[in-house]
DNA sequence: TGCCGCTATTGAACAACTGTCAATATAGTG
DNA sequence: CACTATATTGACAGTTGTTCAATAGCGGCA
């Protein structure tokens, strides 16, 4: 049984073709890893010869990374605070729309985000780049800002993403030593009580 | 220029050659990530043959696999708390000295730990099996424990590690925003706070 | 000292995979 | 219904991981 729905030789217009191999790529990456999916078993999948792969992303790398910046960017804007409202509320609002992201698709995750941040130059850079995006949402609005913009509190919302990231993950793979709504309290209130810790 | 230093078919003793190439294996995917380090290459830079590489270690994955055990054994080493003394004050030194150890190392760090943590089954084992035994100091001396040993508590200092992990990276990268002994404080005070939100 | 056996070590052959490119087929257009 | 622009292919070349029978170095023993 080929999971992949087999039609010989129809030609997509590129960004059609492109999001169904990124789609296909966040799928099949979230089990394997990069070097264990071979290009040969991904075109055969998408129905696809090899070389096209090629002709869209250049190679197995940039493949992956166009992959793990199409995750990165679904990520930061299935976690988008609200319009309007109390910052906190919006930061709070944030932070239940991430856990449930995770939760939602925490192999994916793992598999894709995780491999990103140990992974070579390039993908560190689109980890980087997303993470402090999303560090800029706690920081948002000068004049009621919920801390304050320093680099010593840069550092440690950054600290603090990388702790929430992890906890959440492993809230998922045991969810019983806390409820959910205790996991959502101990990363709320961690963030000011990490940043009471500085002289 | 080769950096080995080339002396034509040495006999050594299993225990010296397999350290020896651990060694080599450090040093070598502390700036490269184990898809950018070939057989040919490694061998090369060994001065031996790439058959040697499997007897040894079975395989790249086999070889990748010892060399991280092998970085997280001797990160576990250098990190042991003194043998007496007050448990909060083993706690801080074990912490220094884990600081001092990072920025030691940093490059080999992240590239060898942070792959751990993102690479496939056998390397995660790796990663928590190490890092479970990190915590485990945390948790010693069940008289006077810093910390009661729940699971809610023993989450919560998995996803400490992890902060501070990220933390020490990321000062190592930019020491501008804290003094040494700013980080060592925020890293010994955080941990207590972090307890203390719990419900 | 000089042979001998054990085993560390080799290198060539094999298999699988990545990357390249000129050729081909397809969808829309006049 | 051609006809053109281009999405797509398939065969080829180079590189890399893996296997295994053959070789060569070191310690022990006469």
């Amino acid at each position: 049984m080929t999971t992949a729905t087999r039609s010989h030789r129809i030609r997509l217009a590129p960004d059609q073709r492109r999001s169904q191999l990124l789609d296909l790529g966040v799928r099949l990456l979230a089990t394997r890893s990069l070097d264990e999916l071979s290009i040969d078993v991904l075109a055969e999948e998408a129905g696809i010869s090899r070389g096209l792969l090629y002709h869209y992303f250049g190679g197995k790398q940039g493949f992956y990374e166009a992959v793990v910046q199409h995750a990165a960017d679904d990520l930061f804007a299935q976690t988008a605070p609200p319009a309007g409202g109390e910052p906190l509320q919006r930061l709070h609002t944030s932070i239940t729309a991430y856990v449930d992201y995770v939760q939602a698709n925490h192999a994916g995750y793992r598999s894709l985000v995780k491999a990103a941040g140990g992974g070579n130059e390039a993908l560190r850079a689109i980890y980087e780049t997303t993470f402090e995006a999303m560090a800029d949402r706690v920081f948002a609005q000068p004049d009621d800002a919920i801390i304050p913009d320093t680099p010593a509190t840069r550092l440690l919302v950054r600290a603090w993403q990388s702790m929430v990231e992890d906890l959440v993950l492993s809230w998922c793979a045991d969810p019983t030593p806390l409820t959910r709504e205790e996991l959502l309290h101990v990363i709320t209130t961690s963030l000011p009580a990490l940043v009471d810790t500085l002289p």
